[in-house]
RNA sequence: GGCGCUAUCGUCUAGUCUGGCCUAGGACGUCAGCUUCUCAAGCUGAAGACACGGGUUCAAAUCCCGUUAGCGCUACCA
């Protein structure tokens, strides 16, 4: 059965790099129906943190991913590192150095076969005798991994490019130990939108960062699975179960990827405009409560109106909550170039007073019956219909675009219109 | 420096293994048009790439060599 593992290390926040190699691993797991398996590396004391695995095991959970077994920590198996270490020794495979011990490198070429790069070759004449077991008992990373994986009945190790050259020292490490060798598969690694390397000047690079921004889970997952493999046809939206029936290493990249926002920002468009309204709704609460645009009670119809109204006009959550602050407060943010084209302007006073008094006067405010009595003023006036529906839009909403102006009257509700209108004539109309 | 990896539109990629179907396909972005009360969405269209130089071959994006560029590793970090 194919075994996988995510070995992130608690030193920071999981990334877009790194979970994009989980993603690759829980993928191939799924497809494989095998089992995907975490192992946290916190070997290093210094730099671990509690803060750390908890984020990462939160951004995880939160992309959809889930693991099989408990996950495994390190820090926890240092009596496992210790024998290996001290039997190689007895082996003389192995030597003491100080409270260290080091690993000793045998001469001969050592080829790694990579299911994504064939084979490649390495001189062990440019390897040295790597240090296993640290001064402090620990062990080092590329000792402990070796441990582990074949502790874990790892099948696969898929993993990033970087540890290409990790690679060799590790098969050294597992022929003399008398392990059986993983299959291994190097995915490349992603760039920043430069093309350089990844890095925080690029600004967001944790997961959790994109949450707060309001991309949704299944829309970062497609777009990742989208750097460094493709389904080798023209689809580019993918359900998870879709990635994992598509899913296999031989489809992995050799090149790597610049991470480029616009097309995630599309795709998240893509997944907010076919979710279902009230699902989005739960998921815009947060937001909404968090920017203070709605408190504890709020009008669930009016909310679910905004939602179909903005989605389409929406690529990530946040935006929804500056589309809609206008509905919820008073304060109204008049772009200035609105109010200059389309209120300051004479005879505008006495168009929106008229379209008011209108206004006032109807028992319905849905917006057939709105639409159909703008038509008719318009007509009345000898006006085009879009001579009072501009106005009207910066009269309501303080901008020149929006949703369209009939809906958006209808959600905001008569009152709320006419006191905009009201307050629109006597300050800003000439 | 040494070792290793990689090289197709601005970006993500298909095609490369198994040479001909590739005057290189799709998507994002850009631009134009349609629609229209604006914006968005949607639809239609346009511009846009085989890094360079040598081979091999009847035929090369595809195979080989070199150059260049980018990236990775070169820790008692992971």
């Amino acid at each position: 059965m194919v075994r996988v593992r995510f070995a992130p290390s608690p030193t920071g926040f999981l990334h877009i790099g790194s979970a994009r190699s989980a993603l690759f691993n829980w993928l191939f797991a799924r497809h494989e129906k095998g089992r995907f398996l975490l192992r946290i590396e916190d070997t290093d004391k210094v730099r671990s943190k509690s803060e750390f695995l908890d984020e990462i095991l939160a951004s995880l959970k939160w992309l959809g991913m889930d693991w099989d077994e408990e996950p495994v920590y390190q820090s926890k198996r240092e009596e496992l590192y210790k024998k290996a270490a001290e039997k190689l020794i007895k082996e003389g495979k192995a030597y003491k150095e100080g409270d260290a011990i080091r690993f000793r490198m045998p001469e001969k070429k050592i080829k790694v076969n990579d299911i994504t790069r064939g084979e490649i070759k390495f001189d062990s004449e440019v390897l040295k005798d790597e240090v296993l077991i640290k001064s402090d008992g620990s062990p080092t990373y590329n000792f402990a991994c070796v441990i582990d994986d074949a502790d874990m009945k790892i099948t696969h190790v898929i993993r990033g490019d970087d540890h290409i050259s990790n690679t060799p020292k590790q098969i050294a490490i597992y022929e003399a130990l008398g392990y059986a060798i993983p299959e291994f598969a190097h995915i490349p690694l992603i760039l920043g939108p430069d093309g350089s390397r990844m890095s925080k000047r690029h600004g967001a690079t944790s997961i959790m960062e994109y949450k707060k921004e309001g991309y949704l889970p299944d829309a970062l997952v497609n777009f990742l699975a989208l750097m460094g493999w493709s389904p080798g046809d023209d689809r580019e939206i993918l359900s998870k179960e879709e990635l994992i029936k598509e899913f296999t290493l031989e489809r992995i990249n050799k090149t790597s990827a610049a991470f480029g926002i616009d097309k995630l920002n599309w795709l998240n468009g893509q997944y907010i405009k076919e979710k279902d309204p009230k699902a989005l709704l739960e998921l815009l609460l947060p937001v909404l409560r968090d920017k203070k645009i709605i408190g504890k009670d709020f009008d669930r119809e009016k909310l679910l109106d905004l939602i179909e109204l903005y989605k389409v006009r929406m690529k990530t959550l946040a935006d929804f909550a500056e589309h809609v602050s206008v509905f919820y407060s008073d304060k109204i943010d008049f772009d200035e170039k609105g109010v200059k084209k389309h209120l300051k302007k004479k005879g505008a006073k006495k168009l929106l007073a008229t379209w008011a008094k209108r206004l006032s006067g109807l028992s319905s405010f849905k917006k057939d019956i709105l639409e159909e009595n703008c038509r008719k003023l318009a007509d009345e006036l000898n006006v085009k219909p879009s001579g009072l529906i501009h106005p009207t839009r910066v009269a309501i909403t303080g901008r020149t675009v929006g949703a369209g102006l009939f809906e958006t009257m209808e959600v905001m509700g008569k009152d709320m219109v006419l006191t905009r209108l009201d307050y629109t004539i006597k300050n800003l109309a000439l």
